[in-house]
DNA sequence: ATAACATATCAAATAATCTTGATATGAGGT
DNA sequence: ACCTCATATCAAGATTATTTGATATGTTAT
């Protein structure tokens, strides 16, 4: 069982490694198969599929199966979740007062 | 000297890991010292230092010196800019067209 | 200047992530 | 069924991140 800080990090793992960023950009582009992945990264055929285990499960991309090729895309669903998720983590809340030091 | 991707890399390192989450949920209710963090968490305070450091690295929190103390609190400019990050790594660019598998 | 305290840095141990090569799975074609 | 190809999984090693305890730095008070 994940705790949800477990399960808030999974989605910003995508964006914290070289190779994903690199996945990432070409995605910008459109959708790709993984052959083609392959042929502009230096990354052998594991490798990839390792990353793109991650960036899936991050939620960011989505894969689709088409006879013996894998294609890959930004999912905009995930990306606006992991936008929303980035907001929430970072605004402040206001029903907590600020504490000075050494009050509990 | 870092790549565009480690750099890019840095800002989302924030909230990879479980202990930078719980330091930013308390972050959210406001500006706090050091000590008070480190009561509220179950981290010795060279743990506590070393992740503050990565997320004041980071940019999305700022640290403010006072006396023997350092607060911390979340970094507007820092937060915006994670987020425009964010989407800029996860919006299609329309200039670059599909690609069908096995084409260059 | 010295002592007491808060925080930072260092170094070593441990844990997590990434890479690589080998093998497994699953789809299509013969 | 068998072969080939694309991708996934596994296992071992390499690399990187995190934790921990010891020490260093810098501030305030005496």
């Amino acid at each position: 069982m994940a705790t949800i800080y477990e399960e808030q990090a999974k989605v910003f793992k995508a964006f914290c490694d070289e190779n994903r960023l690199k996945i990432l950009e070409l995605l910008r582009g459109g959708e790709k198969c993984a052959c083609v992945l392959l042929e502009q990264l230096e990354l052998g055929q594991s490798g990839l599929s390792y990353h793109m285990k991650i960036l899936s499960e991050s939620g960011i991309v989505d894969s689709r199966q088409e006879g013996k090729w894998t294609h890959y895309k930004l999912s905009e669903k995930g990306s606006a979740y992991a936008s929303t998720l980035l907001k929430e983590l970072t605004t402040p809340n206001a029903v907590t007062a600020e504490t000075a030091c050494g009050q509990t």
